[in-house]
RNA sequence: CGGGGAGUGGCCUAGUCUGGCUAAGGCGCCUGUUUUGGGAACAGGAGAUCGGGAGUUCGAAUCUCCCCUCCCCGACCA
């Protein structure tokens, strides 16, 4: 490509309203524009990153067996209902009606769509299948934000693995996980793999690929000795044992006017590891009270996943009020109606003598035995983990990053099969529901992300596996009849070659060509010049670190080539 | 949806509090001259319903009301 000819609009400045460096350098690197929030146009030079990267995944998936499909991105609303997400995706759902009044939505996601034709797959010999496509989502998300990291409209790799049992989803699942891992060893993002919570997708297990980034969205749970990792929504950690001591007969109600907060009660004698946390939820319409130590936080996905519950807030304080009778600051397990839910965190199992609120202003109890006063409904895991804790396999004092998810795995098990009816006989003629997975692999946020871990003060960093252009020849004076010569003929070696060559035949000045170029990213820069050519030679520049050696002109080719084979 | 911030030529900003000539500056763009290995200099030029609507006023980018949009922090997800 001649630069002469592209259309590259980059700026010096970047948007104001841009924040993380991902968004302000592929803004000014010309590589895309915002239409909206969550909506963006891909420019030539992001098409050509974005497909790079689609071309990776899409070669991976190929590799395990994958067959790619391309189905709709609007459904009816009666496969939504069949599956039952119709109503429980809620507003995140677009939803539209077409010229007869019949409703249908736009896909977040396939499931229903490929379960459907999976009916079409009859006899167990058939399995294992492992079905892929590449296509647009849309997601009405509460607040896209930070660029392309998180859209309303987005190209998503989503695959589902067709299997006659769990171990066959298992080991769909493991194909796929390697195959994640290669994938972004190609991309150049160090993603740690992650025990992960389901959410909205169901099923048995899922693990979550992530990226370090304070772009991110997400905590992970790592533990620096061994191999422990986990979303918060799933951590665990091991806690210090405690002894309490011998609780009176029966709770004692103590006046503790004016104290309302864990720290207020600390103060008043009471050590926060000996407090109950009473936080009052809203599940699906249900009061239901949610326990954690008092130096404890709770998790709502936590809760969200232990409950099932699709619909999950804070209640009110007037909630609060008519269904325990008091305030927040003065609230508590012990004695609540029967009919209102008490779980209580695993932490809290076998715990007495503690202080809890009395659900009456100004009054708490003490010498709380959990197990002979509260009514407690399960034990689960509620806790939210915190650095510095130790890991529950070795032990070590945990670390918590700010990553960015960049693919997510599914063990969805046959609830989606189930709901469309899809089976095979097995051998003994016996009906069997397919066992389904899902994996989900977001093609601009990976493009995103990429940018987001390898830029520097000059701008873009690509790996060659994705950059929009692998090598830029920079033809220093191109009204110099024989270096412009020379650098044409270099342009159309290296693209004879295979290498995807861009040529910046500009009528620019130095600066101007050198700093695009680093903005862009592009990995090497060939510098062709009157200087260097009347000694026989050119520059060859990394752009990662930024050297330059000069390279004798017949050798450039080659030693342009060599490198890049070896760094795809 | 709750909280915070912001909309001024393609991009970045000043001006708004304290209303007052033709809305200012930089980048970019066009023409010319001189330049030419790290975002050149000079001269000339094009480009703006100051987010939209209503109102107050002799007079509104500026004050009032309504609406729209965008960004950031929280509850969701690739």
């Amino acid at each position: 490509m001649r630069w002469s000819n592209l259309f590259v609009p980059t700026l010096r400045d970047a948007p104001g309203d841009a924040e993380a460096v991902s968004h302000k350098l592929l803004v000014r690197g010309g590589f895309m524009r915002q239409l909206h929030a969550g909506h963006y146009s891909m420019l030539p030079l992001g098409w050509k990153v974005h497909e790079k990267v689609a071309k990776i995944v899409r070669d991976e998936m190929n590799l395990i067996g994958g067959q790619e499909f391309l189905l709709p991105a609007m459904h009816p609303k009666s496969l939504w209902e069949a599956s039952g997400r119709w109503a429980t995706m809620g507003d995140e759902m677009f939803r539209l009606e077409d010229r007869s009044g019949a409703e249908v939505g736009l896909g977040m996601t396939h499931e229903e769509v490929f379960a459907q034709i999976a009916t079409e797959v009859n006899s167990y010999k058939s399995l294992p299948q492992i079905w892929y496509q590449i296509q647009w989502k849309f997601r009405d998300e509460p607040r896209p934000k930070a660029g392309l990291l998180r859209v309303r409209e987005f190209a998503m790799k989503d695959s589902y693995s067709l299997d006659v049992d769990a171990a066959g989803l298992d080991a769909s699942f493991d194909k796929h996980h390697e195959a994640y891992l290669r994938i972004f060893e190609k991309l150049d993002l160090d993603a740690m793999p992650v025990e992960a919570s389901s959410g909205a997708m169901g099923g048995a297990g899922s693990i979550e690929f992530m990226v370090a980034s304070p772009a991110g969205e997400d905590d992970v749970v790592r533990c620096p000795s061994c191999d422990y990792r986990a979303n918060v929504e799933r951590a665990t950690s091991a806690l210090d044992p405690v002894t309490d001591d011998a609780p009176p007969a029966e709770p004692e109600k103590f006046a503790t006017p004016g104290i309302r907060t864990i720290k207020a009660l600390e103060e008043a004698g009471a050590p926060a590891a000996s407090q109950m946390k009473s936080m009052i939820m809203v599940l699906d319409g249900n009061i239901t009270v949610a326990v954690v130590r008092g130096d404890h936080q709770l998790n709502m996905q936590k809760l969200q996943d232990e409950t099932g519950a699709i619909d999950i807030r804070p209640a009110t304080p007037e909630e609060t009020i008519e269904h325990l009778g008091a305030a927040p600051g003065s609230l508590g397990a012990v004695g609540v109606r029967n009919d209102i839910t008490v779980l209580v965190d695993t932490a809290l199992e076998g715990r007495t003598n503690m202080t809890t609120g009395a659900n009456e202003d100004d009054w708490h109890y003490r010498g709380v035995d959990i197990a002979r006063d509260v009514n407690v409904e399960r034990y689960v895991d509620l806790r939210e983990v915190q650095a510095g804790e130790a890991c529950p396999k070795c032990s070590s004092a945990m670390e918590i990053v700010r990553s960015i998810e960049a693919g997510h795995i599914f063990k969805l098990g046959t609830r989606y099969a189930e709901a469309m009816n899809a089976f095979v006989l097995d051998a003994d003629g016996e009906k069997r529901t397919i066992v389904m997975g899902s994996y989900g692999i977001g093609i601009g946020r990976n493009m995103a992300t990429i940018a987001e871990t390898h830029n520097d003060d000059n701008g873009l960093v690509w790996p060659v596996s994705v950059a929009p252009f692998e090598v830029c020849i920079t033809v220093m004076k191109v009204n110099d009849e024989r270096t412009l010569a020379a650098s044409n003929d270099l342009y159309d070696q290296l693209r004879a070659a295979g290498i995807d060559a861009l040529i910046d035949d500009r009528d620019a000045r130095a600066g101007v060509k050198f700093a695009d170029c680093e903005l862009i990213g592009i990995p090497y820069r060939v510098t062709v010049g009157p200087r260097g050519f009347d000694n026989g030679v050119v520059e060859l520049t990394d752009r990662k670190t930024m050297e330059t050696e000069e390279v004798a002109i017949d050798a450039i080719a080659e030693t342009v080539i060599t490198k890049i084979e070896a760094a795809r």
